[in-house]
DNA sequence: TATTGTTATACTCTATAACTATA
DNA sequence: TATAGTTATAGAGTATAACAATA
């Protein structure tokens, strides 16, 4: 994308390579099941914190209650979950999987699994090792700049 | 995001906690000028194609005529491009950088430099050189999947 | 009073289809 | 006829604010 001939902005360039080539493999992934990024992402904290309410799912995915509204008024569309009352709270709503759902994450999954071993199996487990140790290191130094903002580059 | 247990599950897990730790990083500072990842990458194209039309805007980005019109719309109201007569072929657009636009550009490039500093200064060369070879393998082994379409996991 | 989730409204990105102006 | 870019329309994700029902 980026094209920088200066030797850490290759690196650099490389790992947005990747970012890109990622993200658009599993949209793809996503998109075969019917789903979108956002609507994946519901699913997978649904699975996590089992049948619960959008206030809940809102703080897990860091996001206001209306997009919660909307991520599952699609998923209720398209046969992923169900909304029924709260069982103790009558302001609350309820959402749990459908068997539909329900089978989906499972697949996704086994998909994600796949996709891991597609890109590591035959790989010695040192070398896998050493890569995710540079790129935990990566995460740290990003962190590191995030928390001290690094916005004043105008 | 993911939670696996399994060795290469977990090597998966850190490379897309990376992503969303970097498209997070980019974002904020894209925001910082006022812009977003489309109309930046729409700023980038200008930038190595100069000034140039709509059209050929949309074959770079490889998005539709319309988003580009809408991205085209927020650039110039937001004071980063102009929309002109093309100087020969008066049913296109000549899009153009406006003195901000290029300076935001060039203010991105330098940021850009920055943090693929701040990411790998002080990493050893070989080291480097090692990572980056990870990472382009694990790009030819995305490419090979998508090639031969791996939607059949259902 | 505080909380849950809604409607109302708005902005961004994306698309297809129909249409205008021009090649 | 083909191309450039528009309007019309639509859907997804995101947000804030006002409001209803309930705690």
């Amino acid at each position: 994308m980026m094209r920088y001939t200066h030797k850490f902005g290759q690196a650099l360039d490389t790992v947005l390579e990747l970012t890109v080539v990622l993200s658009e493999d599993m949209d793809r992934g996503l998109a075969s099941h019917g789903l979108t990024v956002s609507r994946a992402h519901l699913l997978w904290a649904l699975r996590q914190l089992g049948p619960t309410t959008q206030r809940t799912l809102a703080d897990a995915l860091a996001v206001s209650p209306r997009t919660i509204t909307g991520l599952v008024d699609g998923l209720v569309a398209t046969g992923f979950v169900t909304r029924e009352p709260h069982p103790t709270d009558r302001r609350a709503t309820h959402v749990s999987f459908t068997e539909h759902g329900a089978r989906t994450v499972a697949a996704l999954e086994r998909g994600y699994e796949e996709l891991a071993q597609a890109l590591f199996a035959g790989t010695p487990a040192g070398e896998v090792d050493r890569f995710v140790a540079s790129i935990e290191d990566l995460v740290v130094r990003l962190r590191n700049l995030t928390t001290r903002g690094h916005d004043g580059d105008q």
